[in-house]
RNA sequence: AACCCCGUGGUGUAAUGGUAACACAACGGUUUUUGGUACCGUUAUUCAAGGUUCGAGUCCUUGCGGGGUUGCCA
């Protein structure tokens, strides 16, 4: 049921293919696949290509769909084992599963090596001997073709004999590259041929020193697609132009089948960094507490700062899936939290910024009155919890104003609020210290109030308290976007445009008791403040530091801005 | 000025030759013991010009604008 409700009502225009893909019975089933190079952790932009992948392969369960996870790990100089699992994991947290099909690029390093060979056997690949400078200059220039390289008519068997030695380490470093045999006059740069194979004398995370010689993003995506039997394989607009390259290898190779690449355009929300380089200059100039700051991108960010999964899954549903290159308003990020929260965050209530308040007619003696709050009125099932109220509470600084403009609702002197969930309150007098600063507002209550309207008056606003006898203590850490511009990438150094108020760390904020023995990553709505999360790093058991994932919409705040 | 891709409200997406729709944002309002939520209203003749057609956002042509491409990265 809310699989199904999750799934694209219109289908873009990649789903229009696979369904006709299956109509025309072209092909019996899909399969798609992720191809993450383990190198770094992923983003929030990774998490559209998760949606899209698996999620096609979901809706498509009926007709034995599937979605493989792939390491694409043809690069032993930049991957790690570390980020396979941390991937792992951001992919199952999204709520998606690959079950038992999982593969590494590196599984296919034989077979694609017996391809090799018979490309040069037939005369369609060459091992030349070019530096790396010189190819570049040999490949000619956007307006100009390029030229052939001396080695590109040799003896295929010397071709041969050269690949063996490659892969033998016999060579060092770029001594000598594997290049598929196209044109060299091509439009297209990628078809002047490009190369398939270079040495690396590196070790790999999963082959260790098997190999020296590792085939190139080129030569290994397409193959292991078509080994996997992916019917689509659907990736980012950059690739666009390696799609003639894509389909001239799985056109000249005896591969099983024939897989399709489409390309679609990434998700970028406004006021975030992708580039995983900038990423890593994140973590290691120190500007963020790790990968999972809940500054970063990341998903392990998004995750930790308290962003549901379902909230990141509503906001792809919403961007769609097309050719064009968007930017994404993180305004719909914002949405896609606060209606997921909204839905499922318990309500608490939680003073930031607390300053005192006594009820001076309060009844003596440590009178305790118990009220009934709701726990979430958009889910009756969630039920109530007793809050207490004494004759002390703190309530938020902002709710107080000594000259306050027209239609303020909260508490400036002389005037009624009401305490949620519980009595109104008068303003009678404000106590400062010598520097004019608020200690304490005495008021009185009207024990009339409680669970009604005052008589003859109207008593318009209602804020949110913590009881000074019962409450406790705890960090807050409140995020806000980490640029100062829409799109930092665009900045000469993103580092200028940083939001330098993107946390700001507040301790001795008053929490209602029943929030000491929240977990981590648990959320919820602090009333009229936003939706926060238990920090799964800071936090210890019975002390736990609340994370500020969004602030509740404000159109008071938005008016008085203005 | 080689080739490829893309142009629909402020943002993102839909309309598959037949009344330009939805979401977000913004603004205004209703309800409200969260200035939250919910609900109502306001905001575009689809980059331009020609053409085909009874009819064009959609098809064709030419412009214009934006992006991409000269790694032994992916």
């Amino acid at each position: 049921m809310a699989k199904q409700q999750e799934s694209a009502s219109q289908k873009d225009f990649i789903r229009e293919i696979v369904s006709s893909d299956l109509h025309s019975g072209k092909h019996k089933t899909t399969v798609t696949r992720f191809p993450p190079e383990p190198n770094g952790y992923l983003h929030i932009g990774h998490a559209k290509s998760i949606c899209l992948n698996f999620g096609i392969a979901q809706e498509n369960a009926s007709t034995g769909a599937r979605c493989h996870l792939r390491f694409d790990d043809t690069n032993p100089a930049k991957e790690e084992t570390e980020y396979v699992d941390a991937i792992k994991n951001d992919i199952r947290w999204l709520g998606y599963d690959w079950g038992e099909h999982l593969y590494f690029a590196s599984d296919y390093f034989d077979q694609l090596y017996e391809w090799a060979v018979s490309l040069i056997k037939e005369g369609k690949a060459y091992v030349d001997d070019l530096s790396a400078e010189e190819i570049r200059e040999y490949r000619g220039t956007l307006t100009e073709a390029g030229k052939e390289s001396p080695s590109r008519d040799r003896d295929p068997e010397l071709s041969l004999s050269l690949f063996t030695q490659m892969k033998d380490g016999d060579f060092g470093d770029g001594e000598k590259v594997l290049r598929a045999r196209i044109d060299m006059g091509h439009a297209n740069l990628n078809m002047r041929d490009p190369v398939l194979y270079r040495i690396l004398h590196k070790e790999h995370h999963r082959t260790g020193s098997k190999w020296c010689i590792y085939p190139t993003y080129d030569y290994a995506h397409g193959q292991s697609d078509a080994i996997e039997g992916v019917t689509h394989s659907l990736c980012t607009l950059e690739f666009e132009h390696h799609r003639p390259l894509y389909e001239w290898l799985v056109e000249n190779l005896p591969v099983p089948s024939r897989p399709r690449q489409i390309e679609f355009a990434k998700l970028r929300p406004s006021y975030f960094l992708m580039s995983k380089r900038r990423l890593v200059q994140m973590v290691e100039g120190g500007h963020v507490d790790g990968w999972d700051d809940p500054r970063m991108s990341t998903l392990s960010g998004l995750r930790r700062r308290g962003y549901p999964a379902a909230a990141i899954r509503s906001l792809c549903r919403t961007v769609g899936v097309t050719k064009y290159k968007s930017v994404t308003d993180v305004a719909l990020l914002d949405h896609a939290v606060r209606e997921e929260l909204n839905k499922t965050a318990m309500r608490r209530m939680a003073v930031i910024d607390p300053v005192r308040v006594s009820i001076t007619n309060w009844p003596e003696g440590g009178h305790v009155e118990l009220m009934n709050a709701v726990n979430n009125p958009e889910d009756p099932d969630a039920g109530t919890r007793e809050v207490a109220l004494s004759g002390e509470v703190f309530i938020e600084r902002s709710d107080f104003m000594d000259d306050p403009p027209k239609k303020y609702y909260r508490l400036s002197p002389g005037a009624e609020v009401r305490l949620r969930y519980s009595y109104c309150i008068r303003c009678e007098e404000v106590i400062r210290d010598k520097d004019d600063a608020i200690i304490e507002i005495k008021c009185t209550y009207d024990p009339e109030t409680l669970g009604k309207n005052p008589e003859g008056r109207k008593v318009r606003g209602a804020i949110h308290w913590v009881s000074a006898t019962d409450g406790f203590e705890a960090d807050v850490r409140l995020y806000d976007r980490s640029f100062m511009v829409e799109d930092p990438v665009a900045e000469d150094d993103w580092r200028e445009v940083i939001n330098a108020h993107a946390l700001i760390e507040v301790s001795g904020s008053k929490m209602e008791p029943s929030l000491q023995g929240a977990n981590p990553g648990e959320c919820f709505q602090f009333e009229r403040n936003g939706y926060f999360c238990v920090d799964s790093k800071y936090s210890i058991p019975g002390k736990p530091v609340f994370n500020r994932t969004v602030p509740l919409r404000d159109s008071w705040g938005k008016k008085r801005s203005k």
